[in-house]
DNA sequence: GCCGAAATAGAATAAACGTTCCACACCTTG
DNA sequence: CAAGGTGTGGAACGTTTATTCTATTTCGGC
């Protein structure tokens, strides 16, 4: 008698729960094939729900949820549910704490506005994470990756991203120039066939940037766009538009989301270019 | 007979209920005080916590726990911890499902790396929460806001943190010089006295970023560092040292603790010359 | 279409937990 | 010092929730 399948041992963290499920989902019996894709579906959920909860979201007794548990590995559904709840504390361990203790030092004080923007960047994240166009990112980095030389375009207060995008091209071994409007140069002779045109601006719109788009339009190079929404009036001129939903923090931006889409974009277009 | 404390209704979010705390705090008997502290210090914890847990951390019998809970307001210790779970789940509803959505594309997948810097940049951005110095972080303001001209320094990846500062400051009508190497000139010369030099950089340090703090050292100027921990070396070289721990995805950063904490130092600078 | 094994649902059981209540201690007030 | 009120701890209660067990159904192979 054989241990029919082999007693699967309870996986120690989330991303181990997650394989394991994918290992087991395909050829499992229909109520447990059911627990299985509501419950990574819902995989946040678990921390807070009953057995009884989580069973009536996927559309079975609970008694099939303690079995989907066991077969997982697990004792049972307190078990299972620990691992969720432990990973639930570590995110949030001292952290709201200690932003709120920061916070209580009062407007004004220093380490409140640091508080103010952890909170907005934070936020900046998740909005990305939630909003993100995989479309338009899949075409951008397939339009990039063909470039011969990529130029990148931002000015003020995108300016930073524009620089941050050279200096990791430059590291990435990807031709890419920097318009930094340096002494006043439009360096329009450069966009040559082949090239594409990056653009970073957020409202109100640059007009250098804009004067760049229309050029390299008119040369017949793609442009693409990173911008917060809504982006009016940018679809003419942008082959692919890229949104991210900043949260300002009075009047400034902490430009992290933008970094990290921007980032994201040079990864995946050096990734796609040693293939 | 009148009731005594006019009976508080239940607050309904988690900033009313610190507001109700702190109210109520002072004048309370000594075990509820113990609960009053404990909770106000581990208000993320009444989530995931069962009163028994709760109480023995505050080191109370449950049953004054639960006391505490009806003079907040609320039925009992479920009622209150509804209040934090809605929280919580508010906190995460999507967010960690829908990254791991994004993760589920595979390896190398651009969306794949939007997550993993979203996520780099959160972790940054509660490491910074978690371990901001307060006196540095007011030292540092109190030194820039009385300085004639903030010089800047940053290169390489630090330049986008320099460069963002420099757009802030000129925004904020403060006098503010970067220092982006272009055409070579080392800018010596505008070191004067009742400057201050704000050096940004991230280990390895880059030499011409040393060599001006090293300068503005000998010229007798106050050198403020922002970098990243450990800092070896740097002390001799600077004044404050602000550091800021990065969590990088791969071989980059996305400088989003930095630059919060930059924006952050800028905008109370602003303040303090206000007043 | 029958037989064996696996899967399932629902009821029964057990454990964990929140909640209440009461007797006792303490502190204040007359 | 006595009496009343308030604060306190622990035990008992009832509810919720996890877990197990078993009768019944479903499915696959002969």
């Amino acid at each position: 008698m054989p241990a029919d399948p082999p007693a699967l041992s309870p996986p120690a963290t989330v991303e181990a729960f997650r394989d394991q499920l994918l290992g087991l989902s395909g050829n499992l019996p229909r109520r447990l094939q059911q627990c299985a894709d509501h419950v990574a579906r819902n995989l946040d959920a678990i921390a807070l729900s009953t057995v009884a909860q989580l069973a009536q979201g996927a559309g079975v007794p609970p008694s099939a949820m303690m079995r989907f548990c066991q077969i997982m590995g697990f004792s049972g559904y307190a078990e299972m549910q620990r691992l969720f709840r432990s990973a639930l504390a570590r995110s949030a361990p001292d952290y709201a704490t200690r932003l709120a203790n920061l916070k209580a030092g009062g407007a004004g004080h220093p380490s409140t506005l640091v508080a103010e923007f952890v909170e907005a960047g934070r936020q900046s994240m998740e909005a990305l994470a939630r909003d993100l166009n995989e479309t338009a990112l899949n075409q951008a980095v397939a339009t990039l990756s063909h470039a011969k030389t990529i130029h990148l375009a931002g000015f003020r207060r995108s300016f930073p991203v524009a620089a941050y995008l050279a200096y990791v091209f430059d590291k990435l071994g990807i031709a890419a120039v920097l318009h930094d409007g340096v002494a006043g140069l439009a360096h329009r002779a450069t966009l040559q066939r082949g090239d594409a045109l990056l653009a970073i601006t957020f409202a109100p719109y640059s007009d250098e940037t804009l004067a760049l788009a229309r050029q390299a339009r008119a040369s017949g190079l793609p442009v693409i766009f990173l911008t917060d929404p809504p982006a009016t009036g940018l679809a003419p001129l942008g082959d692919t538009i890229l949104t991210v939903a900043e949260i300002d923090f009075g009047a400034f931006r902490s430009l992290s989301a933008a970094i990290a889409l921007a980032l994201s974009l040079a990864v995946a277009v050096a990734a796609r270019r040693e293939t």
